[in-house]
DNA sequence: AAATCGACGTA
DNA sequence: CGTACGTCGATTTG
């Protein structure tokens, strides 16, 4: 549906059927539609052979394409802004200064879209002088008058003053494809002015991406507040001296800046055009062109199919094959109890995949209520497992276990958990569509599976044949939740098995298929297994320090408000800036979006600067704060077993790394006394005897030793003494006995610093020296150990030109932004580049630990466990009397799990908690 | 109620 | 003006 708001109704004629009543016009803003299309599709996934981006291209038509199908327009035009200067930039010349230069690889992409127009037979229009905004506002005076209904689809606000009774714009929300209505009733509940009044309400809050400021302090509820009490924006400006307060005062203040911006929101009606609305029919199209057009372009079939089959439709013409253009045949079927075992030996042939579906109660974990499996012809079934005749149980649970029935599913780990649970196994998975995603993109935020379907598939997570399938059930009286839920699971299932196809295929041909099989999905199943465990945690120890930390809160804030005089909010950055810098004067610190910095360098500086003790209360109140909240959430998430559960994220980070959330586990504090003293909570549970953890020292480092082939640093890390001495005694050229503990601080900073895209700059800020100072460091460092730098450099160029990194295990990260024409992002990318192999690998390095760890704590029979992971260490809970054997085994298995020019030193601890397991 | 920002904990 | 995260409280926006 392209709606989300309102119903297509509202602009439709009411029941009069096709080809009755008023023509529909179509006005698309190509420039901002292509935008939106290009900002939303990866650059660097739509590119061809010949290295045209596609992806502004792929959208504009897919988007195009839904709104022929949906809105059935009688006649369609696309208006395109042009590169020259307009009256709007004569009447105020900083006109959208300011704005970012447009992507390289965009303006070829416009002229090639105006061309696909041309061959589909849409008129394409320009005007020198006038953006597409006033193009449009003409072409819909002309519509109307001639009336039609007018549709106008764009990402510019500024066509909010066309809507009305019979003009709707549909404005791009979270995508492409969700097309938000905006009907005179929308505009209103939106801004709380009729749709004439917008350009009132934009005059006077500004609009920032046209450079155009309004009133400071004034955003949409105050300016609809003013136009509500005087009518309009030139009733308001003749009663500006009678508003009262800072923002009346602003708007006097900045009443030109306002009348401008009324000057320039306005769009021109009377642009001289030379073609009529009523000539903008659809009309002839040329098949051979698209197709040869397409060809180049090397876009696949379905959005060709689907384009077409829209476009003989419009022409009436019923000779093209019907295509399938959306959505998934499922074909739900209830074998008879006691049967499913004949369905799915007679279904599910040995080898053939299966899509496997699961829906439980509660939000984590929870009850099994259905699963549903589908293989790919589209034929599902969806049961409730607390339903199950025994028969059918026996042969559902046993073809769960077999890994000989190949399955698919979106998000394995939930599904393991949640069967386990009820005491059943799952073997043969081949794919869990969301991982196999994630290692095509790993910078994707959005993982669901309707998502991906949409991406990978060109399809919407939907049914075929939804309506008939739903009017079917409801005639037969059995339409209820129950059966919508059933169907939708089945869905899922089919989507999930066909989706992992086309993921697959994706997989393979960028040589991660090894990966998703070999590290992540068997992974899936140790993290299963970790979360399920969690960790024992005292509760009653967490209660005293949580009561100890607010007490030293407390105690700051009395002293704060002691000091100051008053009370205020010690938590509120606003409140504090406001008293450090207006009312005591305090020098000014670093600025940052609202006014000046309050954070620890900055209090830490203000501290040393100033006789005033606040900074240090404030210093102390942030840290117990801190504490006391990071207390306070790990007692909130102790489950009923008395362990915390945390949920390692396998899809979200770009490098490859795990996360924990829920509560995060990975970011306890370590670094001081007070933060070490919360380790002590997470204890060793009962049944077991020590929490034992193993870390891999400067794995980062090592692994750029590797990578870089640099001898001196590989040399370094075999003879086993203290790394960054051995590097300070070459940097510095004094021997290993001399290097003191400042020496050693500032190469060990260096050494961390190259593995993350350093610059001299960044390095003098840490170590509080000069550019030129940390510049000659560098020197210095770089000529003895010169393949570093090789390295450092060679790795962005060729991210640049392959256009990915890559880990030792081949993970790959796409960085388009290599090729930016803005520096900013360009260099942040190439921090990216620099950074993402090395952790990249590191993380690949612990998780192949994982694989081996948790395999030979099981096959040798031990009851010893991982429970948590921590970028470059495990813990574990060690059973009685496996500690020797599990020490030797962990250190054995985390050192041998990849080979490397260095070796992987291990260091273990052991205790009753985590803190004393430390080393 | 949800989104965003500043701040800060970890590797 | 080194990387990668998640969470909190305050604040803003809807």
């Amino acid at each position: 549906m392209v709606n989300t708001q309102a119903t297509p109704e509202q602009t439709r004629p009411a029941e009069t059927g096709e080809g009755g009543g008023r023509p529909r016009l179509l006005l698309v803003d190509g420039h901002s539609m292509a935008f939106r299309a290009f900002y939303a599709l990866p650059a660097e996934k739509f590119v061809n052979s010949a290295g045209q981006a596609t992806n502004a291209i792929y959208g504009f038509t897919s988007m195009l394409v839904k709104l022929l199908r949906e809105e059935q327009p009688t006649h369609i035009a696309v208006a395109w802004d042009r590169s020259e200067p307009t009256f709007r930039h004569e009447e105020y010349a900083e006109y959208k200064a300011g704005r970012s230069e447009t992507p390289p690889e965009f303006p070829s992409q416009v002229g090639l879209l105006q061309e696909l127009l041309g061959l589909i037979g849409v008129t394409s229009l320009s005007v020198p002088g006038y953006e597409a905004d006033d193009i449009i506002a003409t072409l819909t005076t002309r519509g109307l008058a001639e009336g039609m209904d007018v549709l106008i689809a764009s990402g510019d606000r500024d066509t909010f003053q066309l809507v009305g009774e019979h003009c709707t714009v549909l404005y791009p929300g979270r995508s492409l494809s969700d097309l938000i209505r905006m009907t005179p009733e929308a505009v209103e509940a939106k801004y709380a002015v009729p749709p004439e009044r917008y350009c009132d309400l934009a005059a006077l809050v500004g609009e920032k991406s046209d450079n155009l400021p309004g009133v400071p302090g004034v955003g949409p509820k105050t300016a609809a507040k003013w136009l509500a009490k005087y009518g309009s924006l030139d009733a308001l400006v003749a009663h500006a001296h009678e508003i009262g307060g800072k923002a009346g005062q602003n708007l006097r203040d900045h009443l030109d800046d306002v009348l401008r911006n009324q000057r320039l929101n306005r769009l021109a009606t009377d642009v001289e055009l030379g073609v009529d609305v009523t000539g903008m029919t659809l009309g002839h199209w040329n098949r051979d062109g698209v197709n040869l057009l397409f060809d180049n372009l090397e876009f696949a079939s379905t959005l060709r199919d689907r384009l077409f089959a829209v476009l003989s439709e419009q022409a009436g013409d019923d000779s093209a094959e019907p295509v399938q253009d959306e959505g998934f045949s499922v074909e739900l079927v209830d074998p008879a109890p006691g049967t499913l075992g004949d369905w799915l030996a007679a279904e599910i042939a040995a080898g053939a995949r299966t899509g496997v579906a699961l829906e439980w109660s509660g939000e984590r974990g929870g009850d099994i209520i259905r699963l549903a499996l589908a293989v790919p012809s589209g034929r599902a079934v969806c049961l409730d497992p607390t339903q199950l005749d025994p028969a059918d149980e026996a042969a559902l649970t046993a073809w769960l276990a077999d890994p000989a029935y190949p399955k698919v599913l979106h998000g394995v780990k939930w599904a393991l958990r949640a069967l386990w649970a009820r005491g059943w196994t799952l073997d043969g998975v081949e794919s869990d569509t969301a991982i196999a995603a994630y290692l095509l993109e790993p910078g994707r935020r959005n993982f669901e599976l309707a998502t991906l379907c949409l991406r990978y598939l060109g399809r919407e997570l939907t049914e075929h044949n939804a309506e008939g399938a739903q009017l079917t059930l409801d005639l037969e009286g059995t339409g209820d939740d129950q059966d919508t839920a059933r169907r939708e699971l089945a869905l899922r299932a089919l989507a999930t098995v066909e989706l992992a196809l086309a993921l697959d295929a994706e997989l393979t041909r960028r040589e991660g298929l090894d990966l998703l099989h070999n590290l992540e999905l068997p992974l899936a199943e140790v993290l299963a297994r970790m979360e399920d465990a969690g960790i024992a945690a005292d509760l009653t120890y967490l209660r005293d320090l949580e009561a100890e930390f607010a007490a030293a809160v407390r105690q700051a804030v009395d002293e704060a408000h002691r000091l100051v005089g008053r009370e205020f909010n010690l938590g509120s950055p606003k409140q504090l800036q406001q008293i450090l810098f207006d009312e005591l004067g305090l020098p000014k610190t670093k600025r940052i979006k609202t006014g000046y910095t309050t954070d620890a360098d900055a209090l830490a500086w203000l501290a040393a600067q100033t006789d005033n003790e606040l900074p240090v209360i404030l210093l102390r109140h942030r840290d117990q704060t801190k504490l006391r909240t990071t207390v306070e959430g790990l007692i909130k998430t102790i489950a009923e077993d008395g362990r915390i559960h945390t949920t390692f994220h396998q899809t979200v980070t770009a490098t490859g790394r795990l996360s924990s959330a829920e509560p995060n586990l990975q970011n306890i504090p370590v670094r001081t006394d007070a933060g070490r003293r919360i380790r002590r909570a997470f204890v060793v549970g009962e049944g077991y005897e020590q929490l034992l953890t193993a870390d891999y020292s400067q794995i980062e480092l090592r692994i750029m030793a590797h990578l870089s082939e640099d001898e001196a640093l590989i040399e370094a890390f075999h003879s086993g003494f203290d790394f960054h001495a051995q590097i300070a005694s070459r940097v510095f050229r004094i021997p290993v006995d001399q290097v003191d503990g400042e020496a050693r601080a500032r190469i060990k900073a260096m050494n961390y610093g190259l593995a993350y895209g350093l610059s001299d700059y960044g390095l003098a800020q840490q170590l509080g020296i000069s550019p030129k100072e940390a510049r000659v460091l560098m020197e210095e460092y770089f000529s003895h150990f010169g393949k570093v730098r090789d390295y450092l450099e060679a790795v962005v160029v060729r991210a640049r030109r392959e256009g990915y990194t890559a880990t030792i295990l081949g993970r790959r990260r796409y960085l388009p932004d290599l090729n930016s024409d803005n520096r900013q992002r360009r260099e942040m990318a190439e921090r990216m580049a620099l950074n993402a192999p090395i952790q990249g690998s590191a993380a690949d390095i612990i998780k192949l630990a994982m694989l081996r760890v948790d395999r030979a704590l099981r096959e040798n029979g031990l009851a010893s466990r991982m429970l948590l992971q921590v970028h470059d260490e495990l813990v574990l809970e060690v059973a009685p009397g496996e500690l020797d054997t599990v020490r030797e085994l962990v250190v054995e298995h985390m050192s041998q799990a990849q080979q490397l020019r260095v070796p992987l030193a291990v260091s273990v601890g052991v205790g009753p908690n985590w803190h004393d397991a430390a080393h």
